[in-house]
DNA sequence: CGCGAACATTTAACATATTAAATAAATTCC
DNA sequence: GGAATTTATTTAATATGTTAAATGTTCGCG
């Protein structure tokens, strides 16, 4: 049959350019036993502090669902603590332990070089320039 | 301890981007009962006819091990139908039935119109940049 | 010819994604 | 003040992602 498809696999393109960005921070993370997951909710952590996991979700762009398994696997290894929001029963609130924030400050060093070497290699125009289209992508579909 | 980040978190920004165009298509293909991967796995084979395991795997961008299950539940759906490649019985050789090949083509109209619909509202010129530049990312990490 | 390296795919074990439904606490409204 | 509604998170069920190991085939070379 070979039906033609006139455009670019976009949702394609962007897993890709995804991937070959991560595989460069993952040799990092798979170093100290993190998943790419579990970097993302420390990352959060170490922007932000205390958290609660409705805000670590939406920031680390995990569900729900997927995310109590992530934070209940770093309670276990260590990397996070997890207490009820005294204001709000309903909330769980989420904090790195020492050994979480000596993580993030080591990874982010190194993450912050790969930036650095990216911009070099791509060019620091050409980079700002993707996050403004990727900006405006995301834009056209969320009024938000 | 809130750790400083001097760039934008560009892994996030790629996932981001994906799941707001994915957001588009993705009704059409609940519509028909196809997951992303399925709706990737015909797609390639709207393509190509038959293809062996391997290239679907690369093309999809799906890994080896995961497509082993989709392609079984897709076979189990009657989308698709395998055999042993005659010439090299290491190969499985994937073809879609008729039912796929009617689902390929009608979706890849509805697929083609939302692309035609981000030309416009995006700009064709950002777009075709903003291929470029993924690609161009992409080829950084890749030498291949 | 036969044996071991290289290859294609699958199995196994665990982590994460996705959707719907359940649970539990706070809020609204009468 | 209490029932109904909303909000935050978890549980459940199934699909996919990820890594290592197993399986079955082909190939190269002595």
């Amino acid at each position: 049959m070979r039906t033609a498809f006139a455009h670019r696999n976009l949702p394609r393109l962007l897993l890709q350019a995804r991937e070959a960005v991560m595989a460069h921070a993952r040799p990092s993370l798979r170093e100290h036993a993190l998943s790419d997951q579990q970097w993302r909710v420390l990352r959060v952590l170490g922007e932000h502090g205390a958290v609660d996991t409705g805000r670590v979700a939406r920031e680390a762009f995990i569900l729900g669902p997927s995310l109590t398994g992530v934070l209940a696997r770093m309670e276990r290894d260590g990397l996070i603590g997890r207490s009820r929001d005294p204001q709000d029963q309903r909330r769980t609130v989420v904090e790195a332990t020492a050994r979480g924030r000596r993580l993030v400050k080591r990874l982010s060093t190194r993450i912050e070089a790969h930036y650095d070497w990216m911009e070099q290699a791509l060019g620091k125009t050409k980079l700002t320039r993707l996050y403004t289209l990727l900006d405006q992508l995301i834009a056209l579909e969320q009024p938000a």
